[in-house]
RNA sequence: GCACCAGUAGCUCAGUGGAUAGAGCAAUGGCCUCCGGAGCCAUGUGCGGAGGUUCGAUUCCUCUCUGGUGCACCA
């Protein structure tokens, strides 16, 4: 269409009819929103009609549309005008009906999402929060869609930092200091492992002859590991449920330590794998990428042998359409190198079935996070402190609100997880708590505002019910004619968040919609004398009501009643 | 050195070929005896730079500058 578009305007096309015309320009039977002033397409000075003569011809051939009031011919543009009555008519009745936006374009489709996978024996930190938030958000937008979505959370509980971790226990840790600190004490003996390391080059390999051990079996390194990988899960769990977050398999890198060999042997016997300095990998330099290390020289896995096994386990039991890792940005390198080598086992699925999903890194005044430099903010402390400062705002503004301590929390809770959603995932995040902790303007709880907003006005409404049979000859005015343009925009923008993987497009659809309610609040009273007013008014805030709570439940976030 | 990603207003960011590039924050000034003021309204010298493709480029291509990240025995 539109190369017949530009051959028009180049003047190219010099017998079209009317109805000919109107065809190429497919108005849709419902247009997107915006079409008000509906751009159409430019005609160029090599036309060799008049746009005003064309306008008229155009006119005359559309009749498809039954509320297409006008087209005017403003510069070089053609603009369309709905009738605005039967416009917010046939929006409000099928957003009524369609129920905001499901679909069911993935009945059928799985889609695994592998997300989160914070490391056992480290902190879970506000890196580990965006892809907690971001896979999260995905899952729902997903399942929203239709899909069936496999939540999983490969958990990093394999690899040669335990066997440093190992070696630091036995060298300066003790049982007590474990039982009584827990991961903070794993901590301290990581970061003493790496300075001790420093010193004496040996530690290393004494790490990596303890990782060997476990992969061999030994009973004693595999003790010690699953104890701190308990001491750890804990812990994760209690971000997890202040998050309100849960997962269908825990299963972290270790639940693929028996696959590894398999692998090996599917690559070895695909003629792949070849030796190089005593390791053996899959040579890419065909694909212009870094080799893919699959054994290392001592003869232990090493994550992308685990992370294949991990995708041959999942397409075999989920079967899914795709699989998408949730990741940061500085492991692009690595995912593609292991999607590659999927590829070359003669598996074509791994070329649009496998998907990085990349997001930025968070710095804190302007430096790279680090466990060891102390330079590191918890997951945990941000959202105690969001729920806590959100609890004073409730004690100034709102003293007597029932269930102030769950409000918070979800108030609290839900200004974290939008404040890391509002963005496309490639941005880098510099976190400064001044930003996070305002709540004014596109937030969460300016979101979450408007929503109690919507309920507060429908509790004062007596015996209202919402309904399509309204006059909507009432709601033409300015503000009610945004507003419903902007509420059914929300199908299209689930969509398209689900196309490009982008749950921050929900986030500003959300802002979107509670800034234009505020407007439309601000310039129409709802609660009138005027029953006809007043039912077709409240039904629009009952619309924006789910709207906003159904767009906000997609990132993970709640909206209570009253805040 | 090579590769990938980013660069839009003082700050944080939308805008995946179309009209006069939009929000929020911060700042200043306003908001009716009325449904929640965490709200609404008003104030703006901005697309890193240079070429190219196109009727039309913030958007696509090439080069360049700046910042970030990655480049096998960590994950």
């Amino acid at each position: 269409m539109k190369n017949k578009i530009i051959d028009l305007i180049a003047g190219q096309v010099t017998d079209i009819t009317p109805e000919e015309i109107a065809a190429l320009i497919e108005i849709p039977p419902k247009p997107e929103l915006g079409d008000f002033a509906f751009p159409c397409f430019r005609l160029a000075k090599t036309m060799h009609k008049a746009p005003q003569a064309i306008a008229a011809e155009i006119k005359d051939g559309i009749g498809r549309v039954d509320f297409l009031d006008e087209i005017k011919c403003e510069g070089a543009y053609l603009n369309f005008f709905v009738n605005k009555e039967q416009f917010i008519a046939s929006q409000v009745q099928s957003m009524l009906k369609d129920n905001y936006g499901s679909s069911a374009e993935g009945e059928g489709k799985t889609i695994c999402i592998d997300y989160s996978s914070p490391n056992v024996a480290k902190n879970f930190h506000v890196g580990h929060l965006r892809t907690t938030i971001i896979g999260n958000a995905l899952y729902k937008i997903y399942s929203k869609l239709g899909y069936h979505v496999e939540r999983i959370n490969h958990i990093g509980d394999w690899g040669t930092q335990f066997g440093k971790l190992i070696v630091a226990y036995k060298a300066w840790g003790s049982e007590e200091a474990v039982k009584k600190d827990g991961v903070a004490e794993l901590m301290r003996l990581y970061v003493k492992f790496h300075e001790e390391a420093e010193k004496d080059e040996n530690l290393i390999n004494e790490g990596r002859a303890w990782f060997a051990k476990m992969e061999q079996g030994d009973p004693e390194a595999l003790s010690i590991w699953q104890w701190f990988k308990d001491i750890s899960l804990a812990e994760f769990m209690k971000t997890y449920k202040l998050l309100g977050i849960e997962f269908d398999h825990i299963t972290g890198e270790s639940f693929y330590r028996n696959m590894t060999d398999d692998v090996i042997a599917r690559i070895e016997k695909a003629g792949l794998l070849t030796e190089s300095d005593g390791a053996k990998i899959v040579n890419l330099d065909e694909y212009d990428m870094a080799p893919c290390l699959i054994v290392k020289n001592d003869g232990s896995s090493i994550y992308a042998t685990r992370d294949l096994a991990a995708v041959f386990y999942r397409k075999e039991n989920y079967n899914f359409t795709k699989c998408l890792y949730v990741t940061g940005q500085e492991q692009k390198l690595h995912f593609a190198q292991v999607f590659k080598v999927v590829e070359l086992l003669g598996n074509d699925w791994a070329k649009d079935g496998l998907v990085h999903i990349p997001y930025g890194l968070v710095s804190l005044s302007g430096e790279k996070l680090s466990t060891r430099s102390g330079n590191i903010i918890y997951a945990e402390d941000i959202l105690l402190e969001a729920i806590s400062k959100i609890k004073e705002i409730i004690e100034e503004k709102n003293p007597g609100l029932p269930d102030k301590d769950e409000v918070a929390r979800k108030v609290g809770v839900g200004a974290v997880l939008f404040n890391d959603l509002y963005n496309q995932r490639i941005k880098d995040v510099s976190f400064k708590w001044d930003k996070l902790l305002n709540f004014n303007g596109e937030t969460g709880p300016y979101v979450q505002y408007t929503y109690a907003r919507c309920a507060s006005i429908l509790r004062g409404l007596e015996g209202f019910t919402p309904s399509a049979d309204i006059d909507y000859s009432v709601l033409t005015d300015d503000a009610s004619v945004d507003l419903v343009k902007e509420l059914s925009r929300f199908g299209k923008v689930v969509q398209d968040a689900a196309e490009r993987y982008e749950p921050f497009m929900v986030a500003r659809f959300a802002v979107a919609v509670a800034q234009v309610f505020n407007k439309f609040y601000d310039a129409n009273r709802i609660n009138v004398e005027d029953e006809k007013v007043k039912t077709a008014r409240a039904t629009l805030v009952y619309i924006v009501k789910t709207v906003i709570k159904d767009a906000m439940s997609l990132l993970g976030i709640e909206c209570p009643e009253q805040m």
